[in-house]
DNA sequence: TCATGTGAAGAGCTTCACAGCA
DNA sequence: TGCTGTGAAGCTCTTCACATGA
Protein backbone atom coordinates (compact mmCIF):
# COMPACT_ATOMS: atom_id res chain seq x y z
CA UNK A 1 0.00 0.00 0.00
CA UNK A 2 1.10 3.42 -0.79
CA UNK A 3 1.14 5.95 2.06
CA UNK A 4 2.17 9.09 0.17
CA UNK A 5 -1.12 11.50 -0.29
CA UNK A 6 -3.22 10.52 -3.54
CA UNK A 7 -2.83 13.45 -5.95
CA UNK A 8 -6.05 15.61 -6.19
CA UNK A 9 -6.26 15.06 -10.09
CA UNK A 10 -6.19 11.09 -9.61
CA UNK A 11 -9.04 11.23 -7.22
CA UNK A 12 -11.24 13.58 -9.37
CA UNK A 13 -10.71 10.41 -11.80
CA UNK A 14 -11.66 7.45 -9.80
CA UNK A 15 -15.42 7.60 -10.26
CA UNK A 16 -15.01 8.37 -13.99
CA UNK A 17 -13.93 5.33 -13.94
CA UNK A 18 -16.32 3.45 -11.32
CA UNK A 19 -19.07 4.18 -13.36
CA UNK A 20 -17.43 2.68 -16.50
CA UNK A 21 -16.80 -0.16 -14.91
CA UNK A 22 -20.22 -0.53 -13.89
CA UNK A 23 -21.76 -0.40 -17.28
CA UNK A 24 -18.99 -2.76 -18.42
CA UNK A 25 -20.09 -5.10 -15.37
CA UNK A 26 -23.67 -4.69 -16.68
CA UNK A 27 -22.45 -6.16 -20.09
CA UNK A 28 -20.83 -8.96 -18.15
CA UNK A 29 -16.94 -7.70 -19.73
CA UNK A 30 -15.12 -9.49 -17.67
CA UNK A 31 -11.57 -7.61 -18.34
CA UNK A 32 -10.60 -4.34 -19.45
CA UNK A 33 -7.63 -3.04 -20.74
CA UNK A 34 -5.90 0.92 -20.31
CA UNK A 35 -6.07 1.27 -24.02
CA UNK A 36 -9.88 0.41 -23.81
CA UNK A 37 -10.34 2.66 -20.55
CA UNK A 38 -8.50 5.38 -22.39
CA UNK A 39 -11.43 5.06 -25.20
CA UNK A 40 -14.16 5.59 -22.90
CA UNK A 41 -13.03 8.06 -20.48
CA UNK A 42 -10.86 10.65 -22.92
CA UNK A 43 -7.30 10.09 -20.60
CA UNK A 44 -4.54 8.88 -21.66
CA UNK A 45 -3.86 4.97 -21.25
CA UNK A 46 -0.72 5.67 -19.52
CA UNK A 47 -2.39 8.09 -17.07
CA UNK A 48 -4.64 5.87 -16.21
CA UNK A 49 -2.12 2.94 -15.49
CA UNK A 50 -0.46 5.35 -13.63
CA UNK A 51 -3.61 6.52 -11.75
CA UNK A 52 -4.70 3.10 -10.83
CA UNK A 53 -0.86 1.85 -10.20
CA UNK A 54 -0.56 4.64 -7.50
CA UNK A 55 -3.18 2.28 -5.39
CA UNK A 56 -1.73 -0.94 -6.19
CA UNK A 57 -0.64 -3.32 -9.10
CA UNK A 58 -4.66 -4.31 -10.17
CA UNK A 59 -3.47 -5.09 -13.71
CA UNK A 60 -2.63 -8.36 -15.50
CA UNK A 61 0.03 -7.97 -17.68
CA UNK A 62 -0.89 -8.65 -20.82
CA UNK A 63 -4.53 -9.09 -20.54
CA UNK A 64 -5.75 -5.97 -18.56
CA UNK A 65 -7.90 -5.29 -15.62
CA UNK A 66 -10.67 -7.34 -14.23
CA UNK A 67 -13.45 -5.28 -14.18
CA UNK A 68 -15.26 -6.67 -10.86
CA UNK A 69 -11.51 -6.44 -8.85
CA UNK A 70 -10.88 -3.37 -10.15
CA UNK A 71 -14.34 -1.68 -9.04
CA UNK A 72 -14.11 -2.91 -5.75
CA UNK A 73 -10.35 -1.77 -5.41
CA UNK A 74 -12.18 1.95 -6.12
CA UNK A 75 -15.38 1.62 -4.19
CA UNK A 76 -12.47 1.14 -1.26
CA UNK A 77 -10.28 3.75 -2.28
CA UNK A 78 -12.89 6.25 -2.61
CA UNK A 79 -14.58 5.39 0.74
CA UNK A 80 -17.72 3.85 -1.03
CA UNK A 81 -18.06 0.56 0.43
CA UNK A 82 -21.06 1.35 2.68
CA UNK A 83 -23.73 3.32 1.20
CA UNK A 84 -22.46 6.73 1.87
CA UNK A 85 -24.72 9.47 3.69
CA UNK A 86 -25.45 12.99 2.52
CA UNK A 87 -27.33 15.65 3.43
CA UNK A 88 -28.52 18.78 1.09
CA UNK A 89 -28.86 22.46 3.50
CA UNK A 90 -30.82 24.69 1.62
CA UNK A 91 -34.22 23.06 -0.37
CA UNK A 92 -35.13 25.87 -2.91
CA UNK A 93 -34.79 25.33 -6.67
CA UNK A 94 -31.29 24.07 -6.73
CA UNK A 95 -31.11 22.16 -3.72
CA UNK A 96 -34.64 20.00 -4.88
CA UNK A 97 -33.57 19.48 -7.71
CA UNK A 98 -29.35 18.39 -6.91
CA UNK A 99 -31.61 16.00 -4.34
CA UNK A 100 -33.56 14.76 -7.30
CA UNK A 101 -30.55 14.27 -9.15
CA UNK A 102 -28.44 12.46 -6.84
CA UNK A 103 -31.80 10.41 -5.67
CA UNK A 104 -32.37 8.98 -9.25
CA UNK A 105 -28.21 9.51 -10.90
CA UNK A 106 -25.90 8.19 -7.99
CA UNK A 107 -26.60 4.67 -7.21
CA UNK A 108 -23.52 4.67 -4.36
CA UNK A 109 -24.53 8.03 -1.80
CA UNK A 110 -27.85 8.25 -0.55
CA UNK A 111 -29.39 11.97 0.07
CA UNK A 112 -30.75 11.01 4.38
CA UNK A 113 -32.36 14.23 4.79
CA UNK A 114 -32.46 18.11 2.95
CA UNK A 115 -32.47 21.31 5.46
CA UNK A 116 -34.29 24.67 5.50
CA UNK A 117 -35.73 27.54 7.64
CA UNK A 118 -38.86 28.24 5.59
CA UNK A 119 -41.91 26.59 7.36
CA UNK A 120 -43.23 26.31 4.06
CA UNK A 121 -41.14 23.80 2.64
CA UNK A 122 -40.59 21.95 5.90
CA UNK A 123 -42.16 18.65 6.32
CA UNK A 124 -42.79 18.34 2.44
CA UNK A 125 -41.16 15.95 0.62
CA UNK A 126 -38.38 15.59 -2.36
CA UNK A 127 -39.12 11.80 -3.90
CA UNK A 128 -38.64 10.25 -0.96
CA UNK A 129 -36.06 12.71 1.26
CA UNK A 130 -37.92 14.94 3.79
CA UNK A 131 -37.38 18.26 4.01
CA UNK A 132 -36.10 19.18 7.96
CA UNK A 133 -35.90 22.20 9.91
CA UNK A 134 -32.44 23.14 9.43
CA UNK A 135 -31.91 22.90 14.05
CA UNK A 136 -32.79 19.00 13.45
CA UNK A 137 -29.36 18.90 11.81
CA UNK A 138 -27.19 17.51 14.32
CA UNK A 139 -29.87 14.75 15.41
CA UNK A 140 -29.69 13.52 11.77
CA UNK A 141 -26.06 13.77 11.21
CA UNK A 142 -25.18 11.66 14.35
CA UNK A 143 -28.05 8.59 13.32
CA UNK A 144 -27.13 8.55 9.53
CA UNK A 145 -23.29 9.13 9.93
CA UNK A 146 -23.58 11.82 7.57
CA UNK A 147 -20.05 12.61 5.82
CA UNK A 148 -21.00 15.19 3.38
CA UNK A 149 -23.35 18.43 3.27
CA UNK A 150 -23.96 19.50 -0.56
CA UNK A 151 -24.79 23.56 0.71
CA UNK A 152 -27.47 25.52 -1.63
CA UNK A 153 -28.51 28.35 0.42
CA UNK A 154 -28.31 31.51 -0.59
CA UNK A 155 -25.29 33.43 -0.34
CA UNK A 156 -26.34 35.65 2.49
CA UNK A 157 -27.15 32.39 4.75
CA UNK A 158 -24.10 30.20 3.49
CA UNK A 159 -21.39 31.21 6.65
CA UNK A 160 -24.37 30.51 8.79
CA UNK A 161 -25.54 27.64 7.34
CA UNK A 162 -21.44 26.06 7.16
CA UNK A 163 -21.61 26.85 10.99
CA UNK A 164 -24.41 24.47 11.35
CA UNK A 165 -22.88 22.30 9.24
CA UNK A 166 -19.72 22.28 11.03
CA UNK A 167 -20.91 22.18 14.65
CA UNK A 168 -23.16 18.91 13.49
CA UNK A 169 -19.83 17.24 12.99
CA UNK A 170 -19.45 17.26 8.90
CA UNK A 171 -15.45 18.13 7.80
CA UNK A 172 -16.59 17.90 3.65
CA UNK A 173 -19.02 20.41 2.15
CA UNK A 174 -19.65 20.50 -1.81
CA UNK A 175 -20.62 23.91 -1.82
CA UNK A 176 -23.24 25.44 -4.40
CA UNK A 177 -23.69 28.78 -3.05
CA UNK A 178 -21.96 31.59 -5.04
CA UNK A 179 -19.95 33.39 -2.21
CA UNK A 180 -16.28 32.11 -0.23
CA UNK A 181 -17.10 30.43 2.61
CA UNK A 182 -14.79 29.97 5.48
CA UNK A 183 -13.90 27.00 7.20
CA UNK A 184 -11.35 25.81 10.15
CA UNK A 185 -8.06 23.91 8.95
CA UNK A 186 -9.64 20.19 8.85
CA UNK A 187 -12.58 20.94 6.83
CA UNK A 188 -12.68 20.39 3.20
CA UNK A 189 -14.54 22.59 0.77
CA UNK A 190 -15.47 21.78 -3.27
CA UNK A 191 -17.03 24.79 -5.08
CA UNK A 192 -19.03 24.46 -7.52
CA UNK A 193 -19.79 28.12 -8.27
CA UNK A 194 -22.02 27.68 -11.30
CA UNK A 195 -22.13 31.46 -12.42
CA UNK A 196 -18.37 31.71 -12.02
CA UNK A 197 -18.02 28.16 -14.12
CA UNK A 198 -20.38 29.56 -16.54
CA UNK A 199 -18.38 32.96 -17.16
CA UNK A 200 -14.96 31.50 -17.00
CA UNK A 201 -16.10 29.26 -20.25
CA UNK A 202 -17.48 32.80 -22.12
CA UNK A 203 -13.48 33.31 -22.37
CA UNK A 204 -13.33 30.39 -24.61
CA UNK A 205 -16.58 31.05 -26.41
CA UNK A 206 -15.11 34.64 -27.27
CA UNK A 207 -11.31 33.83 -27.80
CA UNK A 208 -10.68 33.62 -31.60
CA UNK A 209 -11.26 37.46 -31.60
CA UNK A 210 -8.83 39.43 -31.27
CA UNK A 211 -9.19 41.06 -27.39
CA UNK A 212 -7.77 44.54 -26.51
CA UNK A 213 -6.84 44.50 -22.83
CA UNK B 1 -1.13 42.82 -25.37
CA UNK B 2 0.24 38.99 -24.51
CA UNK B 3 -0.38 36.71 -27.08
CA UNK B 4 0.65 33.33 -25.24
CA UNK B 5 -3.01 31.77 -24.55
CA UNK B 6 -4.03 32.18 -21.10
CA UNK B 7 -3.61 29.61 -18.39
CA UNK B 8 -6.98 27.64 -17.82
CA UNK B 9 -6.15 28.39 -14.37
CA UNK B 10 -5.52 31.91 -14.99
CA UNK B 11 -9.00 32.13 -16.67
CA UNK B 12 -11.15 29.94 -14.09
CA UNK B 13 -10.15 32.71 -11.09
CA UNK B 14 -10.72 36.06 -12.93
CA UNK B 15 -14.55 35.82 -12.91
CA UNK B 16 -13.87 35.32 -9.12
CA UNK B 17 -12.26 38.69 -9.04
CA UNK B 18 -15.25 39.89 -10.95
CA UNK B 19 -18.09 39.00 -8.40
CA UNK B 20 -15.24 40.82 -5.66
CA UNK B 21 -14.56 44.14 -8.21
CA UNK B 22 -18.77 44.48 -8.45
CA UNK B 23 -19.18 44.07 -4.78
CA UNK B 24 -16.37 46.88 -3.86
CA UNK B 25 -17.79 49.14 -6.85
CA UNK B 26 -21.26 49.15 -5.24
CA UNK B 27 -19.48 49.93 -1.52
CA UNK B 28 -17.69 52.89 -3.28
CA UNK B 29 -14.21 51.35 -2.65
CA UNK B 30 -12.14 52.68 -5.54
CA UNK B 31 -8.79 50.89 -4.48
CA UNK B 32 -7.92 47.48 -3.96
CA UNK B 33 -4.54 45.76 -3.03
CA UNK B 34 -3.60 42.19 -4.08
CA UNK B 35 -3.44 41.59 -0.60
CA UNK B 36 -6.73 42.53 0.12
CA UNK B 37 -8.04 40.46 -2.76
CA UNK B 38 -5.93 37.39 -1.31
CA UNK B 39 -8.15 37.82 1.71
CA UNK B 40 -10.92 37.65 -0.12
CA UNK B 41 -10.38 34.93 -2.54
CA UNK B 42 -7.90 33.05 -0.48
CA UNK B 43 -5.83 32.85 -3.24
CA UNK B 44 -2.49 33.92 -2.72
CA UNK B 45 -1.54 37.98 -3.26
CA UNK B 46 1.67 36.99 -5.85
CA UNK B 47 -0.59 34.47 -7.43
CA UNK B 48 -3.74 37.29 -7.89
CA UNK B 49 -0.87 39.57 -9.06
CA UNK B 50 0.52 37.11 -11.85
CA UNK B 51 -3.13 36.48 -12.72
CA UNK B 52 -3.67 40.20 -13.47
CA UNK B 53 0.07 40.86 -15.08
CA UNK B 54 -0.70 38.32 -17.40
CA UNK B 55 -2.93 40.27 -19.63
CA UNK B 56 -1.19 43.73 -18.76
CA UNK B 57 0.43 46.45 -15.92
CA UNK B 58 -3.59 47.03 -14.74
CA UNK B 59 -2.10 48.08 -11.01
CA UNK B 60 -0.05 51.55 -9.79
CA UNK B 61 3.04 50.53 -7.29
CA UNK B 62 2.66 51.20 -4.00
CA UNK B 63 -0.89 52.02 -4.07
CA UNK B 64 -2.91 48.79 -5.51
CA UNK B 65 -5.63 48.57 -8.36
CA UNK B 66 -8.07 51.13 -9.37
CA UNK B 67 -11.87 48.67 -9.34
CA UNK B 68 -13.53 50.45 -12.15
CA UNK B 69 -10.03 50.03 -14.22
CA UNK B 70 -9.97 46.61 -13.11
CA UNK B 71 -13.14 45.37 -13.54
CA UNK B 72 -13.81 46.63 -16.92
CA UNK B 73 -10.28 44.96 -18.06
CA UNK B 74 -11.79 41.69 -16.73
CA UNK B 75 -14.47 42.15 -18.51
CA UNK B 76 -12.81 43.00 -21.69
CA UNK B 77 -10.60 39.79 -21.36
CA UNK B 78 -13.24 37.41 -20.28
CA UNK B 79 -15.67 38.87 -23.18
CA UNK B 80 -18.25 40.08 -21.40
CA UNK B 81 -18.19 43.36 -22.77
CA UNK B 82 -21.55 43.19 -24.01
CA UNK B 83 -25.04 41.12 -22.64
CA UNK B 84 -23.84 37.62 -23.07
CA UNK B 85 -26.64 35.23 -24.31
CA UNK B 86 -27.14 31.20 -23.49
CA UNK B 87 -28.92 28.29 -24.01
CA UNK B 88 -30.02 25.94 -21.54
CA UNK B 89 -31.19 22.65 -23.22
CA UNK B 90 -33.22 20.41 -21.00
CA UNK B 91 -36.05 21.43 -18.90
CA UNK B 92 -36.11 19.01 -16.50
CA UNK B 93 -35.58 19.46 -13.10
CA UNK B 94 -31.80 20.75 -12.95
CA UNK B 95 -31.99 22.76 -16.34
CA UNK B 96 -34.88 24.94 -14.74
CA UNK B 97 -33.13 25.16 -11.50
CA UNK B 98 -29.87 26.51 -13.82
CA UNK B 99 -31.74 28.61 -15.43
CA UNK B 100 -33.70 30.36 -12.47
CA UNK B 101 -30.54 30.07 -10.96
CA UNK B 102 -28.44 31.89 -13.30
CA UNK B 103 -31.33 34.71 -14.27
CA UNK B 104 -31.33 35.61 -11.18
CA UNK B 105 -27.50 35.31 -9.60
CA UNK B 106 -25.54 35.85 -12.80
CA UNK B 107 -25.58 39.59 -13.57
CA UNK B 108 -23.77 39.20 -16.72
CA UNK B 109 -25.24 36.34 -18.59
CA UNK B 110 -28.65 36.17 -20.25
CA UNK B 111 -30.94 32.75 -20.81
CA UNK B 112 -32.33 33.46 -23.97
CA UNK B 113 -34.14 30.02 -24.28
CA UNK B 114 -34.84 26.83 -22.53
CA UNK B 115 -34.86 23.63 -24.86
CA UNK B 116 -36.61 20.19 -24.70
CA UNK B 117 -39.03 17.70 -26.87
CA UNK B 118 -41.44 16.75 -24.62
CA UNK B 119 -44.88 18.55 -25.51
CA UNK B 120 -45.41 18.87 -21.80
CA UNK B 121 -43.42 21.48 -21.09
CA UNK B 122 -42.73 22.98 -24.51
CA UNK B 123 -44.51 26.78 -24.26
CA UNK B 124 -43.97 26.72 -20.82
CA UNK B 125 -42.67 30.11 -19.06
CA UNK B 126 -39.13 29.89 -16.45
CA UNK B 127 -39.52 33.24 -14.57
CA UNK B 128 -39.48 34.90 -18.42
CA UNK B 129 -37.64 32.68 -20.07
CA UNK B 130 -39.68 30.53 -22.43
CA UNK B 131 -39.14 26.65 -23.33
CA UNK B 132 -38.67 25.52 -26.95
CA UNK B 133 -38.99 22.43 -28.89
CA UNK B 134 -35.05 21.79 -29.48
CA UNK B 135 -35.89 21.82 -33.20
CA UNK B 136 -36.54 25.93 -33.49
CA UNK B 137 -32.62 25.63 -31.64
CA UNK B 138 -30.77 26.95 -34.83
CA UNK B 139 -33.31 30.12 -35.20
CA UNK B 140 -32.70 31.31 -31.48
CA UNK B 141 -29.20 30.88 -31.67
CA UNK B 142 -28.94 32.37 -35.26
CA UNK B 143 -31.41 35.46 -33.49
CA UNK B 144 -29.41 36.00 -30.13
CA UNK B 145 -25.47 35.00 -30.92
CA UNK B 146 -25.87 32.46 -28.64
CA UNK B 147 -21.61 30.96 -28.24
CA UNK B 148 -22.94 28.95 -25.18
CA UNK B 149 -25.23 25.70 -24.24
CA UNK B 150 -25.62 24.44 -20.44
CA UNK B 151 -26.62 20.65 -21.09
CA UNK B 152 -28.71 18.97 -18.60
CA UNK B 153 -30.53 16.54 -20.57
CA UNK B 154 -30.44 12.70 -19.68
CA UNK B 155 -27.60 10.69 -20.56
CA UNK B 156 -29.18 8.58 -23.57
CA UNK B 157 -30.14 11.72 -25.09
CA UNK B 158 -27.14 13.93 -24.52
CA UNK B 159 -24.90 13.03 -27.98
CA UNK B 160 -27.75 13.56 -30.14
CA UNK B 161 -28.52 17.17 -28.26
CA UNK B 162 -24.55 17.22 -28.78
CA UNK B 163 -25.20 17.47 -32.23
CA UNK B 164 -27.81 19.74 -32.60
CA UNK B 165 -26.21 22.22 -30.77
CA UNK B 166 -23.22 21.86 -32.80
CA UNK B 167 -25.32 22.14 -35.82
CA UNK B 168 -26.57 25.52 -34.63
CA UNK B 169 -23.59 26.97 -34.96
CA UNK B 170 -22.34 27.00 -30.77
CA UNK B 171 -19.01 25.46 -29.77
CA UNK B 172 -18.82 25.64 -26.05
CA UNK B 173 -20.81 23.34 -24.05
CA UNK B 174 -20.90 23.45 -20.71
CA UNK B 175 -22.54 19.59 -19.93
CA UNK B 176 -23.89 18.42 -17.26
CA UNK B 177 -25.21 14.97 -18.42
CA UNK B 178 -23.70 12.48 -16.63
CA UNK B 179 -21.54 10.70 -19.09
CA UNK B 180 -18.91 11.60 -21.62
CA UNK B 181 -19.65 13.69 -24.70
CA UNK B 182 -17.74 13.83 -27.93
CA UNK B 183 -17.69 16.92 -29.97
CA UNK B 184 -15.44 17.72 -32.73
CA UNK B 185 -11.79 19.77 -32.58
CA UNK B 186 -12.72 23.53 -32.09
CA UNK B 187 -15.80 22.67 -29.40
CA UNK B 188 -15.09 23.50 -25.90
CA UNK B 189 -16.66 21.13 -23.06
CA UNK B 190 -16.27 21.72 -19.68
CA UNK B 191 -18.08 19.40 -17.67
CA UNK B 192 -19.78 19.65 -14.73
CA UNK B 193 -20.26 15.84 -13.48
CA UNK B 194 -22.40 16.09 -9.86
CA UNK B 195 -22.46 12.43 -9.35
CA UNK B 196 -18.58 12.18 -10.52
CA UNK B 197 -17.93 15.39 -7.78
CA UNK B 198 -19.82 14.43 -5.05
CA UNK B 199 -18.31 10.76 -5.05
CA UNK B 200 -14.43 11.96 -5.48
CA UNK B 201 -15.76 14.45 -2.90
CA UNK B 202 -16.13 11.30 -0.35
CA UNK B 203 -12.61 10.17 -0.96
CA UNK B 204 -11.37 13.33 1.46
CA UNK B 205 -14.51 12.36 3.93
CA UNK B 206 -12.93 9.16 4.68
CA UNK B 207 -9.33 9.70 4.24
CA UNK B 208 -8.52 9.85 7.95
CA UNK B 209 -8.93 5.85 8.34
CA UNK B 210 -6.67 3.71 7.14
CA UNK B 211 -8.06 2.05 3.86
CA UNK B 212 -6.68 -1.23 2.51
CA UNK B 213 -6.36 -1.62 -1.71
C1' DT C 1 7.98 53.72 1.37
C1' DC C 2 4.83 50.52 -0.31
C1' DA C 3 2.60 47.54 -3.47
C1' DT C 4 3.11 46.01 -8.26
C1' DG C 5 5.47 43.23 -11.75
C1' DT C 6 8.67 39.39 -12.79
C1' DG C 7 12.65 36.11 -13.38
C1' DA C 8 13.91 31.95 -10.99
C1' DA C 9 13.02 28.08 -8.15
C1' DG C 10 9.85 24.66 -6.78
C1' DA C 11 5.84 21.64 -6.78
C1' DG C 12 2.51 18.90 -9.07
C1' DC C 13 0.85 16.55 -12.89
C1' DT C 14 1.28 14.41 -17.59
C1' DT C 15 3.73 12.20 -21.27
C1' DC C 16 7.37 9.32 -22.85
C1' DA C 17 9.83 5.25 -23.34
C1' DC C 18 10.75 0.99 -21.91
C1' DA C 19 11.45 -2.63 -18.36
C1' DG C 20 8.81 -6.39 -16.30
C1' DC C 21 5.81 -10.11 -16.23
C1' DA C 22 1.65 -13.25 -17.41
C1' DT D 1 3.75 -11.34 -27.54
C1' DG D 2 0.97 -7.89 -25.35
C1' DC D 3 -0.31 -4.97 -21.78
C1' DT D 4 0.89 -3.39 -17.17
C1' DG D 5 3.91 -0.77 -14.13
C1' DT D 6 7.39 2.88 -13.66
C1' DG D 7 11.66 5.92 -13.72
C1' DA D 8 12.77 10.00 -16.30
C1' DA D 9 11.71 13.90 -18.99
C1' DG D 10 8.64 17.53 -19.89
C1' DC D 11 5.10 20.72 -19.05
C1' DT D 12 2.09 23.69 -16.33
C1' DC D 13 1.14 26.21 -12.53
C1' DT D 14 2.47 28.19 -7.96
C1' DT D 15 5.62 30.25 -4.70
C1' DC D 16 9.62 32.86 -3.70
C1' DA D 17 12.40 36.78 -3.63
C1' DC D 18 13.39 41.00 -5.20
C1' DA D 19 13.79 44.67 -8.71
C1' DT D 20 10.84 48.46 -10.23
C1' DG D 21 8.42 52.57 -10.10
C1' DA D 22 4.49 55.69 -8.36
Amino acid sequence: MNHKKAPKSVVRRLPVYLRILDNLIRNDVEIISSKELSDETGFTAEQIRKDLAFFGAFGTRGTGYNTNFLRDKILKIIGLDDQTNIVVVGAGHLGTALTRYNVTKNPYVNVVAAFDTDSAVVGEKILDVEVVHISEMKKIVDKYAVKVAVLTVPSEQAQTAVQTIIDSGINVIFNFAPTKIHVPEGVYVHNADLSIELQSLIYYATAEKEKIF
